[in-house]
DNA sequence: GAAACAATCACCCTATAGGGTGATTGCGAA
DNA sequence: TTCGCAATCACCCTATAGGGTGATTGTTTC
């Protein structure tokens, strides 16, 4: 698998860091620092002006002045989708991180970690896998989980969570009646109740609980 | 933090796995193996009938016979909210480990690997984190995403995105336009037009949509 | 400066949703 | 065995949503 050397790229405003860590990557064969920048802005400028320019992977500082590298994640994948992004963290601020995750990066590693582990953390990502400390993984579980401790159990009937997915799936009384060959006026029965007990008033609150909050 | 040993519960139906795992558990000092079980079902069982019985983790198997693993992930944390509960893999099966993280596991380790990685993630787990290989973090990180490469950006206007949120927090267009300062036509006009730029015929799907696949 | 398009508003029409009341059946718990 | 309640259905009424067509204004882009 270390037939091709993966291109990596550095976007850091420090520059003492941004040639330390390339020097250091630099040192490894299978991974190569084609360029670095200083912002978002002058990367995004950079592919535009070329669009050859294609690294595998981007560092890229989570900090930075300007639009920062949570901010520019979402504009970086929309020109180039198929780069992995890692973040580069001063601390393990985990919201920052749940959020830059979520936002499209696929791993991140602190600043403060040894250069040997940042080099770690660029195999590990380039291997298709993603870097992640025991903290960070569990707050992630919680969050896959819908908040810490949120999973608010609402136990509607059966019935009412077919009728409830089949108004989120986008249908008619008419055709949700069909479907479960059951009357219309039943289906608008089922759906008065859900409402009471949901405390919601009309087809989109419940459907934003059931796609959010999480019912059953 | 070494002040209390932490209880263990092993629920597995190996027997032999069973014995070895909770006798190299115990020759920690933090740690105390309590009960062992060969199903979820005794195991409750045991819960039902002695309140005073809790364990702060368990280690579940991923494949029990009978009720499984991931199938009893919900059911234990309704009597016993407050553990975590580490699931035992054969293998690496990424979906089945999502699944189980999803249901409120914390964590999982395979049986393959050494008692000592089995003692280490249970003291991660203890000390409030997370165990987790570089391949699921990855696929777990994907998941955050709403699927592998699926960000559909969607680019909606800024009136329509405005609107659309409304729309999904069950504002009725009348609302909307008042809220906005405009006419209640025009709401309908830029709802008309998010909509086929959406390919949707309803507000369900759009907010669907909007909720889920992310918009903008 | 024409073409494209976002944002604004209006009027047409029908379909669908939402709320109220009331009734029957059947099951399970007190 | 009565009570509660899920599930089924019906009829009342009004409000809201959804689709079509067409128009004006202003900005941006080629």
């Amino acid at each position: 698998m270390k037939a091709s050397i993966k291109k990596i790229t550095l976007i850091e405003d420090v520059p003492s860091i941004r040639e330390n860590v390339s020097k250091f990557i630099n040192l490894h064969d299978e991974f190569e620092v084609c360029k670095t920048f200083d912002s978002v802005e002058s990367f995004i400028l950079s592919v535009d002006h070329n669009s050859a320019f294609c690294p595998d992977i981007i560092l890229l500082d989570i900090g930075l002045p300007g639009m920062s590298g949570v901010e520019g994640i979402p504009i970086i994948l929309d020109k180039l989708p198929e780069i992995d992004i890692i973040m580069l963290t001063t601390y393990e601020e985990e919201e920052v991180i749940l959020k830059a995750l979520c936002s499209g990066a696929c791993s991140y590693i602190s600043k403060k970690a040894s250069l040997k582990q940042i080099v770690e953390a660029i195999r590990i990502v380039a291997e298709g896998g993603s870097y992640m400390s025991p903290s960070i993984a569990r707050e992630i579980v919680n969050h896959l989980l819908g908040g810490p401790k949120k999973t608010i159990t609402n136990s509607l009937t059966e019935r009412q969570n077919q009728i409830l997915k089949g108004l989120s799936e986008g249908k008619s009384y008419k055709h949700i009646s069909e479907e479960l060959f059951i009357s219309i006026e039943t289906v608008r029965t089922h759906i008065k109740k859900l409402y009471r007990h949901l405390q919601v008033n009309n087809k989109a609150e419940a459907i934003a609980m059931y796609l959010q909050g999480k019912i059953k």
